[in-house]
DNA sequence: TGTACATCAGTGAACGCGCGTTCACTGATGTAC
DNA sequence: TGTACATCAGTGAACGCGCGTTCACTGATGTAC
């Protein structure tokens, strides 16, 4: 049946948000459109009315969540909250470059587009924030800070044994930290 | 028809050779088992006389691709070796970690503990070569040199923008490397 | 404001396809004599 | 060393299944009068 233009609006953000937390989940091809739309309490017959295809799904979807992830506030205090054991543990509600960075590699042009805005951007907000004399100096700190960031979360989520995990994200924590005490 | 021993041995290994390849190359999803066996020269029938299933083929592939990973040279060479542009392009011979780590998590038990005993082993071989005072402090320079590798190389790949590729792989190195100079 | 009807978002059965896996068969290997 | 035969790695057709996608149909929405 024929619903309001609200109802259509609102259909099409529930499905973007439960395609956002069940891709980070379980990766880009560990969900089927079905799967996507069950969780958005509709019917899979009804999701090629939103979208072309299931690629268009996964690139918007990557846009609507990089969009909604917030601004880093405090360098500190994101540092703590991104390499937080809370963070580990929820990759579904959490950052989208460590959860499916790596296989957006193998999506369409049209994701890896979505992907490299949203580094752009968060490059761009920590380079504002980032301790340094000049620029260029704030940028690279931004980049190697980003990168040991998204890396130490990326090995701390691989291993099994929950003791290596956490010691990751401490000593990550207090090595990338480091650099401003100096 | 039957074949030599040797030759078993010799198909086994090109199995898990070419599936090392594919599956950095397009993630484990990406790649079907009559693939790899094709790759390998053989076709698919033959491939439950080697392994009882895919999920076994991960995890030995696994096994197979960290055993065979280089031990880390001098600290300098391995990190302008790991995040070079010719290491940024060569996903299929390249890092398991960087190419595979987010999707391991996904994976049998076994793949599991593939990984991070592979993560155990490079730490503990960054560890012996990283600069610090004692052995708390090279264990926290292995985990902080590494994460930022493993996420540098991440963010390059995942760019669409060789420009930025190049300057995320440029920063990083001198961001990473600044740290002994001080 | 109330009625009549065209619109169209959502439903659910159906499609073709490639996947992981199985199995009867083949024929070279390797062993027993 | 040479022959006869059992073994078993590899072949390729076939399986059931879930996937992405399509489409005839439904019935509430929203518009024209």
């Amino acid at each position: 049946m024929k619903v309001s233009r609200e109802q259509v609006g609102e259909n099409r953000r529930r499905i973007l948000d439960q395609a956002g937390r069940l891709f980070r989940e379980r990766g880009f091809e560990g969900v089927s459109v079905a799967q996507v739309m069950k969780a958005a309490g509709l019917t899979h017959g009804a999701f090629y009315g939103h979208f072309q295809s299931k690629d268009e799904l996964i690139a918007q979807t990557l846009a609507h969540v990089l969009a909604g992830s917030e601004v880093a506030a405090e360098p500190e205090v994101f540092l703590a909250g991104y390499l937080s054991s809370q963070h580990c543990a929820d990759a579904a509600g959490g950052c989208p470059v460590a959860g499916l960075g790596a296989e957006t590699l193998r999506q369409s042009p049209q994701a890896r587009a979505a992907m490299t805005a949203g580094l752009r951007e968060q490059l761009q907000r920590m380079s504002e924030t980032a301790p340094g004399t000049d620029a260029a100096a704030r940028r690279r700190e931004a980049i190697g800070r980003w990168s040991a960031m998204v890396g130490a979360l990326t090995l701390a989520r691989l291993s099994d044994d929950a003791a290596l995990s956490d010691e990751i994200l401490e000593q990550a924590r207090s090595w990338i930290g480091e650099r401003d005490a100096q």
